[in-house]
DNA sequence: CCGCTTAGGTGATTAGATGACTTGATATGT
DNA sequence: ACATATCAAGTCATCTAATCACCTAAGCGG
């Protein structure tokens, strides 16, 4: 992928590297801004449709973001060392517990973690938020509680078991959105997420280990029965 | 990413999503070869570079992969979960202790669930290729090395996770290349490798796991002493 | 001061033509 | 008969030039 040349010499590989290049040399932060496609065409001397399949390629992979009459920008996912895959439509079974089983391995430690480095009080503005979805709202709870596990893991405080944590929801939502099975029970999840909760304000990182090992096993029970 | 649709309506997004569909009603699997580009564009009543716009993002993500000359094939990361991010060239410090803590929280479990599962022949002929190069070639043998984590994840039967330590292992590697920080001592490895080895062949998942982790705390020591 | 209009900038797509590469079939030589 | 060299058809890669669609901020009018 990155670096696996059996096929080699095409100029839209080139222009990738280049638009590297040129975001990190000249400091671009997610966000910021780039030149426009004119010219940047113009810079790199190539035509307009070879220099968008660099762009787009850079795009798949989140590296910049392309909005139709505004302009090219730097994209939030640049700088991440995994990625989820955004082609993924359907899972199969199996493929859907070996990503339960994932979460159920690195999850909980994080949980600890998260405990151990009191950073509770973002979690508990984020319940509160999820509380006003409680009656109705299926959709932004079932968002909140996605985001809940996101942050927990962001709060353990290793970037890159969060990017993994992430990556590894976001294929999951993504699938349950495709087949519309939203058969989680969220107000089950909300008040397991709140027990996980306390344990982390409180500092006790065994508790909320063995809460969030706990409520992940729940959720495959759910999967699994109804496979 | 997959779905995070602030930006709509373009034409290639659909190209993106027929092509998929194509891919999978059409019940082709990796290595499989697709129609070329002008029957493509046809049938999609689109032109050339609208349609190239749409296989460069699958080629960035894996899902296809596109030979000059010979035509389009389905790609190796089309049913996979997370992938690694092919554009990181440099990793900064800490993400790069971040990478290892990660490595040292899946990797340990891995290896023991790989002795548990009875599978060590496969990881033995492996080790017995790296001896070869034990004299010289250090290229092949950091190769080799690679492909001993990697298969040790893969025996632990969890395809998804085995692809989480896949990445973590590509974005790593591709970071030394760029920087040639061939600092780790190889030989070394090989030997650390050879009593995990011996270890998930006995059937002792406890010695496998603990040593799985020694091996990965003394390469944490080592990128943390050249920092 | 606020809302609407509008013009300039920007990305998205079209159209057809040409170059570069791969591959399997053909031809050639031994 | 077999190995090698040649070649042609198929395929991806790139170019060229123009038009369409969309966003945004500046300017206008109320």
């Amino acid at each position: 992928m990155s670096h696996s040349e059996v096929t080699r010499p095409t100029l839209s590989d080139a222009l990738t590297e280049r638009m590297l290049d040129l975001i990190r040399q000249g400091g671009h932060r997610p966000g910021d801004r780039l030149p426009s496609t004119r010219e940047l065409s113009q810079r790199f001397a190539v035509t307009t449709p070879t220099l968008r399949e660099a762009l787009r390629r850079l795009e798949a992979t989140g590296a910049i973001e392309m909005r139709h009459g505004s302009g090219i920008y730097v994209g939030a996912a640049i700088e991440r060392v995994v990625l989820p895959n955004p082609n993924v439509r359907q899972i199969h079974g199996e493929q859907l517990l070996d990503l339960l089983d994932a979460r159920i391995l690195i999850e909980p430690p994080l949980a600890a973690r998260a405990a151990l480095n009191k950073r509770g009080a973002e979690l508990r503005t984020l319940l509160d938020r999820a509380a006003q979805y409680l009656q109705g709202r299926d959709t932004e709870l079932a968002e909140v509680n996605l985001d809940f596990h996101r942050s927990v893991a962001r709060a353990a405080g290793n970037g890159v078991l969060a990017e993994v944590v992430d990556s590894l929801l976001t294929v999951h939502a993504s699938e349950q959105r495709e087949i519309l099975r939203l058969f989680d029970d969220r107000r089950r999840d909300y008040e397991e997420h709140l027990a996980i909760l306390e344990a982390i304000v409180d500092g006790d990182p065994q508790s909320a280990g063995e809460l969030m090992k706990a409520h992940l096993l729940d959720v495959k029970t759910v999967i699994e029965q109804r496979m």
